[in-house]
RNA sequence: GGUGGGGUUCCCGAGUGGUCAAAGGGAUCAGACUGUAAAUCUGACGGCUAAGCCUUCGGAGGUUCAAAUCCUCCCCCCACCA
């Protein structure tokens, strides 16, 4: 079977283009593709997942990925489906997220030995000259044409707008494909499904230029069952950076997942086969919860490594208890068969023995370990009787915790039922 | 540049002198029910050791006992015209 149909089984394809010269293309080893990145931040976060995931499953297909990284379009900022005009970074900015990024992707793709290769199109972008590319490139596009594209409609009927800088964007996206066509022989563009003006875009401007035939791909918009962008939780976007978040609350990130959406997001973030997969319809009741664990450690494995996921899935087994997962469920998953509870990976925070010496109420404590966001946050939060200390429930705010309420040297907080955070003493 | 319409708490969106920390909805958080699920029901939802006080309604001034609401100037957005 080839990777096109491999990964539209997974559900990684909304759409493409030009599909049997596109699998012709594919069935050949060693091809060259790409996916543009925004370096707007400074970390990658779970809405690109979809994307490293295809880069991933193409390099694993033999075939050699592309990231580039929007150096120079990232100054711009992409309009495409957008409501909003983007703000504007800085170079130096732009600079920083790139090396961010390419650490990240390293995760999921292996970019020694020219296996892949992470461009940046500022180096090419930014040394154009304004005439010579309305003449080259500027004249191969139609204002009519692209008034009517679906990226801008959005824009262009709203009331923000859109800016001439944004309305360029695609002219920009075009010319990476282009570059990367003439440079690299790279004829494939991926995207999510907002791209696919872009990507057309491109693959028109290879063909005028070059004569040549390109092709794309888009990916659908992952959604949760009830509709939400995937990958936002309360507390912002879920990142890949464990600074950002750290493992154990990507590990909880992907374990809370809802009924509906495991086996879609088994396929999508996991490299487990699909027959392991398809046996989760199956599954019953609580027993879905062994599938999400499986997801969750394989998701943490791949962004985190083994180590970290060992570690999240026995702190996640210590605070929540848990079956084991069946050794006939998803054999290929390295996920530990075993229950076994270990706490240590629980985010924490020290603290200092003398911010003990004369006590401190609880309040302020679960406003220091970040499970609440003011004091009276804290408050309300223990009024409604959602705050936990080791286990019990804290029963008024006003309650001076001192070293002693310390059990080897530690003590667990809990917000609600799932959010835990420890404090650790320092003497 | 002209004319008209706007900028309200995380978002949408009411409010046009006191009864407004500001309706309603969404999001979020907590409780109950559960399976660390969904749905549902209940409560909370600017800040502050808090029956009180302080800071919010684009910005700066002003009128008034009292302003999100009235006046002046400024900034920004939108529509139509140029």
């Amino acid at each position: 079977m080839g990777i096109l149909e491999d990964l539209k089984d997974r559900g990684f394809v909304e759409n493409t283009t030009h599909e049997d010269e596109l699998n012709e293309y594919l069935n050949k080893e060693g091809q060259t593709c790409y996916i543009g990145f925004d370096p707007t931040a400074s970390s990658l976060h779970v809405g690109s997942l979809v994307c490293i995931m295809v880069l991933a499953h193409m390099q694993k297909a033999g075939h050699r990925p592309i990231a580039l990284v929007g150096g120079g379009t990232g100054l711009i900022g992409d309009p495409s489906g957008k409501t909003e005009m983007r703000n504007m970074i800085t170079k130096e900015d732009v600079d920083f997220n790139k090396r961010c990024l390419k650490d990240q992707l390293s995760h999921f793709i292996d970019f020694k030995d020219g296996g892949a290769e992470l461009v940046d199109n500022a180096d090419w972008l930014t040394g154009l000259g304004y005439i010579d590319f309305l003449r080259d490139v500027g004249r191969h596009f139609s204002v009519n044409r692209m008034v009517k594209a679906e990226s801008y409609k959005m824009r262009l009927d709203s009331e923000e707008g859109l800016s001439f800088i944004e309305f360029n964007y695609m002219l920009l996206q075009a010319y990476d494909f282009m570059k990367l066509a003439e440079s690299r022989d790279c004829l494939l563009q991926m995207g999510g499904s907002d791209q696919w003006g872009n990507i057309v875009a491109g693959i028109d401007l290879v063909r005028k230029m070059h004569r040549k035939t390109s092709f794309g791909i888009t990916f659908p918009l992952i959604t949760t069952s009830s509709g939400a962008k995937m990958g936002k939780t309360a507390s912002g976007a879920v990142w890949l950076d464990s600074e950002k978040t750290p493992p154990y609350e990507y590990y909880q990130f992907w374990i809370n997942t809802d009924d509906k959406d495991v086996e879609k997001f088994l396929l999508l973030f996991t490299f487990l086969p699909k027959v392991e997969i398809d046996v989760c319809g199956s599954l019953e009741g609580s027993d879905i919860n062994s599938a999400k664990a499986v997801l969750a450690f394989e998701a943490t494995k791949l962004c985190h490594g083994e180590e970290e996921a060992i570690k999240s899935f026995k702190a996640a087994v210590s605070m929540f208890g848990g079956k084991a997962v069946r050794k006939d469920l998803f054999p290929t998953s390295s996920i530990p068969r075993e229950v076994v509870s270990e706490d240590k990976a629980l985010p924490y925070t020290d603290i200092n023995s003398d911010e003990l010496k004369d006590g401190i109420p609880v309040f302020k404590l679960f406003v220091l370990a970040g499970l609440a966001k003011s004091s009276s946050a804290s408050r309300k939060l223990i009024q409604q009787g959602g705050a936990y200390l080791d286990d019990e429930r804290v029963a008024s705010f006003d309650t001076v915790i001192s070293e002693n309420d310390f059990k080897n040297n530690e003590i667990i907080l809990r917000s609600g039922k799932k959010r835990y955070h420890k404090l650790v003493l320092n003497k």
